[in-house]
RNA sequence: GCAUCGAUGGUCUAGAGGUAUGACGUUGGCCUUCCAAGCCGAUAGCCCGGGUUCGAAUCCCGGUCGAUGCACCA
């Protein structure tokens, strides 16, 4: 096969078999936005559920959900509104669109990245085009932001933009989480949902995406306990392939390194990323991407986003793309909570008890009301607090209320000492974040599964899906769709379906042609009806990758191709 | 968004100023006792809009989508 084509075989088949095929097609398609059809929608709902297994499942991280619209204080916060453009141009002369702070710096005017816009047109003004060399004159700059804007509401309008990622809905409600997970650290929420990003030129088909599905965890922590994962012990010793950023600076290939040893080397950060990275590799190879087609790159200190710290992108080998991004996963600090703490002005910290409380002696203002009160009247309570969250000093002192200065003497307060319990501190958690792109895991996987065998001089294409991915997951077939082989085949076909089996009855055809179908969309296994399933009461069960049947009585049938579809049991510890 | 190239049934493809070839597929029937067999029949197509022309799927212009290069991808 030459691999060059996969990715053509891959989408040809996608398309033609009802997995993905581009969005209204019969206006001639929009770039960046893609249909799932029957098998595609099917598959992603599994390589969805397979996510939840890890993510809701094992590691107690309830899923939520939130609108995709967002109102704009959200992205303001986030810093998306600022920080989520580009400032453009377009060159007069050749009508080239260009990011103007590149080619300022491409014609040597330093430090463009943090100039205003009109100091920039001025200085773009006097250089030439990078694409057609003409002085550029006078050019309008403008911003360019990657989210989709819409409006909320009739008549004067709210401002809302389509979200570009899911994680926002876990930070805005970061405090009715605390309190579902009672006051506690860590815990996590998770989102599955689509976002936006309104790209400038969107190619390479499903990997860039305007619309697409993320599967976000955003994990709170207590900043001084990254160090240490409750559960760190299950991936201990998990090998994952490391690029780390010694390894790029060095030219070197991944290595394959256990999660304690690279806690102890430093090569990441904590255990708290480490386990992530573990999580993530077995959840990669569990839905069907090849092992040896998965590496683990951290972040270059200038790539990384403007909120995290360590970053490591999880990348999967594809013969067209080169290595592609599939998760993310970063610890985004503190970034995100403090932003929308002073954004909204509402807490986004957890009051944290100690074990043992403990007295401390502390000084403090306290103001004599009988005094101020008739001094100051309407204004006296606005002061009396501020002198009580002041630092104890002596003398008079002077305030601010209002714009308006006022001093207030000696004889309006006393310092009092007094010993106060303090019960606990309030922190504000760090967020370590796994990211997931959810269209690029699937095409990821049907990249890595697809394959072109030739048996007996004619090619077979299969997909060779993990069960528990495949779409259909058993094909029921009479070997001749008669003499009652057919009756018996629906009613198998039936009983599967009572187990919420997905089988597929197909008579139409030889049955080697059947078997092919079936093949192409990664169905495991094929239940054959014959002539001996009447006299022995068994069928023949084929399994896709080998080929191989075996004879199997109709007894108990659907609950070992359950054990089978599940994979806890394997088709070559069946005898016939 | 710029430049170059391309777009013909579901898929692959031939051809071409007078509406189209073949194969595969799908489907109805016959046949067929396990891996795309055979026979007969059916099926559906020139990316969209405008122009030139008696007539455009074909020529021209614009658009859309795709490939490649540039640019973009916190």
């Amino acid at each position: 096969m030459q691999m060059g084509d996969v990715y053509e075989s891959v989408m040809e088949l996608a398309k033609r078999r009802g997995f993905i095929w581009p969005t209204a097609e019969c206006y001639g398609s929009v770039a960046g936005f893609i249909d799932y059809g029957p098998l595609g929608a099917m598959m992603k709902r599994r390589i969805e559920n397979i996510w939840r297994d890890f993510f809701v499942i094992q590691e107690g991280y309830y899923e939520i959900e939130s609108p995709v619209i967002g109102p704009e204080q959200v992205f303001i916060a986030s810093g998306h509104v600022k920080g989520f453009v580009d400032k453009m141009f377009q060159c007069p002369h050749c009508r080239e669109y260009f990011r103007a702070d590149h080619a300022a710096e491409g014609a040597g005017i330093k430090n463009a990245a943090h100039m205003e816009r009109s100091e920039l047109e001025g200085a773009l003004a006097r250089t030439p085009c990078p694409a057609c060399g003409t002085i550029l004159g006078e050019v309008g700059i403008f911003d360019f932001n990657l989210m989709f804007q819409t409006g909320i509401g009739p008549g004067i309008q709210r401002r809302g933009y389509l979200r570009p990622e899911t994680a926002q809905g876990m930070f805005t409600n970061f405090s009715r989480l605390l309190r579902f997970y009672r006051d506690r650290l860590p815990f996590g929420a998770v989102q599955i949902g689509k976002s936006f990003r309104n790209e400038i030129s969107p190619r390479q088909g499903v990997i860039r995406l305007r619309e697409f599905t993320q599967a976000e965890a955003e994990i709170f922590v207590h900043p001084a306990g990254k160090a240490r994962h409750p559960y760190f012990y299950r991936y201990a010793e998990y090998r994952v392939p490391l690029l780390t950023i010694e390894h790029q600076i060095e030219n070197m290939e991944p290595e394959a390194v256990a999660m304690d040893e690279a806690v102890k080397k430093g090569l990441v950060a904590h255990e708290y990323v480490a386990y992530y990275l573990a999580l993530t590799h077995e959840i990669l190879v569990r839905v069907g991407l090849s092992p040896e087609k998965i590496r683990f790159r951290q972040h270059m200190p200038d790539e990384r986003a403007h909120y995290a710290t360590d970053c490591w992108d999880v990348e999967f080998l594809s013969e067209r793309f080169g290595w592609v991004e599939v998760v993310g996963i970063a610890d985004r600090t503190d970034y995100d909570l403090k932003a929308h703490a002073s954004e909204s002005g509402t807490s986004f910290s957890v009051f944290l008890p100690l074990e043992n409380p403990i007295r401390v002696k502390r000084r403090c203002l306290v103001p004599r009301m009988k005094l101020l009160g008739p001094l100051f009247k309407g204004k006296a309570k606005e002061i009396a607090e501020k002198i009580e969250r002041m630092e104890p000093a002596e003398g008079e002192i002077t305030l601010e209320i209002a714009g308006e200065r006022i001093r207030i003497p000696p004889e309006l307060y006393e310092i009092r000492e007094e010993e106060v319990e303090v019960r606990g501190q309030e922190v504000i958690p760090h967020v370590v974040e796994p990211s997931y792109g959810i269209d690029r895991m699937l095409y990821a996987v049907l990249e890595h599964s697809y394959a072109e065998e030739v048996v007996e001089g004619e090619t077979r294409r299969v997909l060779r899906l993990p069960p528990w991915v495949s779409p259909v997951q058993v094909a029921v077939l009479p070997l001749m769709p008669r003499d009652g082989l057919d009756e018996i085949a629906r009613e198998i076909h039936g009983r599967l379906t009572l187990k919420k089996i997905v089988a597929e009855y197909d008579e139409n055809g030889a049955i080697g042609r059947r078997y092919r179908r079936q093949d192409e969309i990664g169905t495991p296994f094929a239940i054959t009806v014959d002539y001996e399933t009447k006299d022995t009461g068994t069928v023949t069960l084929r399994e896709r990758d080998s080929m191989k049947q075996v004879r199997i009585p109709l007894e108990g049938l659907e609950d070992l191709l359950d054990l089978l579809i599940k994979g806890e049991k394997m088709f070559s510890q069946l005898r016939s």
